[in-house]
DNA sequence: TACAAAAAGTGCGCGTACGCAAATTTGCGC
DNA sequence: GCGCAAATTTGCGTACGCGCACTTTTTGTA
């Protein structure tokens, strides 16, 4: 169901997104955001400038996707690798804590380039919006499959949680000095503000499970 | 609080902006929104198009706007003017069907052009996203202005799933024949699409309302 | 292997979005 | 009234986003 697609065109569908997310960001870190033009890009990715738009709807998009990739749909995968004894509003909140942490954040430079400049941090904040989708299908699958319109806004109200934590992470990271060992961005209260933006949608996600549980 | 900015300039600039989206919504219906450049919005507003952009970021968002106009910060208004005996999940759900009901919505040929068009369908269901701010400080006063973060959370939350109930009701109108009087576009569902996206986040903003009056 | 259908890549052209700096307008104290 | 500082408007130039029609590549089938 991954790889509905054939093959070899996916295949080189996905190279070519690769390519031209990894070309945005070391072209980016190399000479600074603003010095990169959308040819630059496409040239370096080995695509007409017309192609980079058939992937990407605008500059910051793919730079942001290099650090993002397929996070948000991990999220999805790790719901769903929860047993099923745990409550429905911390399997969430421990996925997503799992996924936005540092293996896939590890990329100091690329987030100090991105927290820097506005047009890139909010592209980065609104990728989070990415996540309702396919937590739309995890959730769902928690509560039984039933109600998946309900699904859907609890899906979108997480998403919303994470992208209100992610701009306070990035907004904050701002203002804040730099810690002494020389990192600009302080890693550290990200999981809590996930936690802290997820708390207060817990009694909704608990109260779709059991709703779900009370009518089997 | 209303109207901080002195006076002449703020009223003038408030003018501006009304004959900028009034024009772009007339120029749309009469001849097509595909036949309307910023140009043309521009001129018939008495502007230059320049200053158009100093308005509305794209085309879009001034013909949604002369539909939207303000009514996300009436539904805040609206939820603040609730008794205080309501449950915070009824006094948002009533405040929103309330708001995005006929009297503001009576426009039904900008509602046909707008559901028609994909990308002003989009503009128009994303505008929901301004209903944050404005009902972020309503939710934080009814939960006692404590846990601001809280109130955020569950304003996003509940903006997603206007955004969600929106999308339904615009996408849904398209597959669904006329009905005999002539109306294309069914208003009656919308009110409960609005209800049943926000059931799910009732248990959230009554747990929210609760854990406030249990620490006074 | 050959071939037709489908899908991805490409070039072109138009209209848009926005940074920048000059010009104009507004508000306020005197 | 007068003039100055701040805010707004405007023109210009650049780059971008994307619809469209066309070319190239891949896929499934005979």
């Amino acid at each position: 169901m991954t790889a509905r697609r054939t093959g070899l065109r996916e295949q080189k569908k996905q190279a070519t997104r690769q390519a031209l997310r990894e070309a945005a960001l070391r072209l980016a870190l190399e000479r600074g955001p603003d010095n990169v033009r959308v040819d630059d890009i496409a040239e370096a990715a080995g695509v007409s400038p017309r192609t980079y738009n058939n992937y990407f709807s605008s500059r910051e998009e793919a730079i942001v996707a290099a650090v993002t990739a397929e996070r948000e749909s991990r999220v999805a995968a790790a719901i769903a690798a929860r047993p099923d004894g745990v409550r429905l509003a911390d399997a969430v909140a421990d996925a997503v804590v799992e996924q936005y942490t540092d293996p896939g954040t590890r990329q100091g430079d690329a987030l100090v380039l991105i927290t820097t400049r506005p047009a890139l941090r909010e592209a980065f904040v609104d990728a989070a919006a990415r996540v309702e989708e396919p937590l739309t299908d995890a959730i769902a699958a928690r509560i039984c499959d039933r109600d998946r319109d309900a699904a859907r806004v609890l899906a979108a109200s997480v998403a919303a949680a994470i992208r209100i934590a992610l701009d306070r992470w990035t907004s904050g990271t701002a203002g804040a000095p730099a810690v002494p060992g020389g990192l600009v961005v302080p890693s550290g209260p990200l999981p809590d503000l996930l936690r802290a933006a997820l708390a207060p949608l817990a009694p909704a996600l608990n109260a779709a499970e059991e709703r779900a549980a009370a009518r089997d």
